[in-house]
Parts: C-alpha cells; structure tokens; sequence
DNA sequence: TATGCACCCTGTAGCAACTACAGGGTCAAG
DNA sequence: CTTGACCCTGTAGTTGCTACAGGGTGCATA
C-alpha cells in the first residue's frame, strides 16, 4: 500500500502520515525501488489506532504509551486503563469549565441593547471581571 | 508603572506583556532614561480588558476587533454582538462534542476488567471506531 | 517519442498563544 | 562595590498538524 492508500484507508492527511513517522509514533515502512513508502496491514491498524485515540482527545504521548503496552501484549493492562481514567477526567474538567464559561458569555451577550459602543454592555463585561458572576 | 508593576495588576506573565506589544495588541508605551517600558492607567485597563477576554476564551483576533470597536465609542456595538454570541455557539459547540467524547470514553474506562494488554478492552476500544456507540 | 498528469519524495516554514531562555544593561541597598 | 531584583532584545521551543517549494516517478495518451 503507498501511503495514498493509507491516508483514504485511515481518513489520514498524507502530511500528517508523514509527520507521524518523523515523530517516530509509526515505524517507518519499507520503500519500493523508487523510495516510495509501502505500507502493509501492521501499519493500517496501527495508525487507525492512533487516529482514533486522537479523535478521542488523546494527546500523542498518551498514545506513545498506549501503543507501547499493546507492543507488549503480556504487560498488565493498568497503565491503559490509567491513562484512559486521566483523560476522561481531564474532559470532564474541561466540560466543567466550559460550562461556566458558557454561562458567563450568555449573560453577557443577553446584556447588549444595541446602541454605540461607549454604552455597549458587552465590552463592559468585557473589560472588568467584577461584572461576572462565576469564576471562570 | 514599570512591567513587572502592571504583570502583577493584571495577573499577566512579563512575556506574555511584550508579546501583546509585538503583535500590536497592546500599543507601545513610553520609555524612561533607561529605556524601560512605562506604563499608565489605559494600559492597565486595556491589558486587563484582553486577559479577561482571553480568559473567556476569545481569540487574540477577536480582541483585536473587540478593542477597535471600544476605541471607538461612537460606533455601532453590533459587532461586539456578533462577536460574543458567535463565541458563545462556539463554546456550545465545544461543550456538545466532549459531552459526547466524556460519554464514549467512560464507556471504554468501564470496560477493563484488569489483566494482560493482549485482552484489555480500553486497547481494543481505541484500536476501531466501531466499537464506539456514538460518532464523536 | 513526447508530454501530461497523478502521485511520491525531502526539507522547511507556518499556525495560536504563549513561554523560556541567553546574554546583556540598570539601580538601590547594604 | 557588590549583590540582587529588576529590565532589555532576540530567538527558539511548545502541540499537532498543514502547506508549500522544488524536485523525482510511473503510466496513459497523442
Ligand atoms: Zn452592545
Ligand atoms: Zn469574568
Ligand atoms: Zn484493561
Ligand atoms: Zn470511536
């Protein structure tokens, strides 16, 4: 497989493959006689793997780790689930503070009452957090 | 005021302070004899007008036009409008993808029962998209 | 045979929004 | 007169890609 075939394979921009293999996330592949890379099925699930961990939110350390363990398949699992339980955790912070946020601009933007900017509420709120009702 | 004097007023990092003044976010205050950078009130409340908006997570292009809006305080607030409420879809946006990435990834943490890597659903989870039960 | 076109290669630079030096200058206190 | 806190410029690093520039390869068609 060349990696134009990968990359529709896998739903992979080519630079991003590319990338991948620099960063030493992919090994790198055999070359035909006119250096072109040539992928096999190792490679696919391989970056399947990863691309899906990204969709996911998984920063590519995190998936260096987890790609390492099941390159060990007699390791015990508990890093996987570690790393998994962090992230999930680190997306339910950051939800959290999404929804504050959210919060926050919704009074704010339900604030404005049209009018020229020296009375715009809007940039009010902007400009001094003492108008805020959360942390954020 | 001195740089160090107005970081600590507004909770902003030095570098982050020169940095605003060389993507011309901030404007160049005056120098003293020795070439110091000296501050005044408007830049306090500029700077500070940036870093909550920063905080509310705007974009340093929004701010921009935010702040062009506000130095011009004859003009329509319309934009300051658009602007916030286009941030706050964004925001929704966001909220609604990790909710649903928050809920995909509890679902594969919930499935390691322990064990070898070779068997742990967490690994076998990020490896194919099809075990997912929600498109994220 | 030429030539067009799709595909591949390397290496480098750009994005956002900072942050972190390196290597220097200034100034007040002890 | 030296120590330490502060300031200066300029450059490079961070994350995860993406976008060239400037070239080579391979196959079909005129
Ligand atoms: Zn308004
Ligand atoms: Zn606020
Ligand atoms: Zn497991
Ligand atoms: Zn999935």
């Amino acid at each position: 497989m060349k990696i134009g075939e990968l990359s529709r394979a896998t739903g992979t921009n080519i630079e991003t493959i590319r990338y991948y293999e620099r960063i030493g996330l992919l090994p790198a592949p055999d070359r035909t006689a006119a250096n072109y890379r040539s992928y096999g099925d190792a490679h696919r699930s391989r970056l399947s793997f990863v691309r899906h961990s990204r969709d996911l939110g998984f920063t590519i350390e995190e998936i260096r780790s987890l790609l390492d363990l099941s390159d060990d398949p007699a390791r015990d699992c508990g890093e996987a689930d570690r790393i998994a339980t962090a992230h999930l955790e680190q997306v339910q912070a950051k939800i959290a503070q999404l929804t504050l946020l959210r919060d926050e601009l919704a009074r704010i933007v339900g604030r404005c009452r049209g009018g020229v900017a020296a009375d715009c509420r809007v940039i009010e709120a902007l400009g001094d957090h003492r108008h805020c009702e959360s942390p954020h």
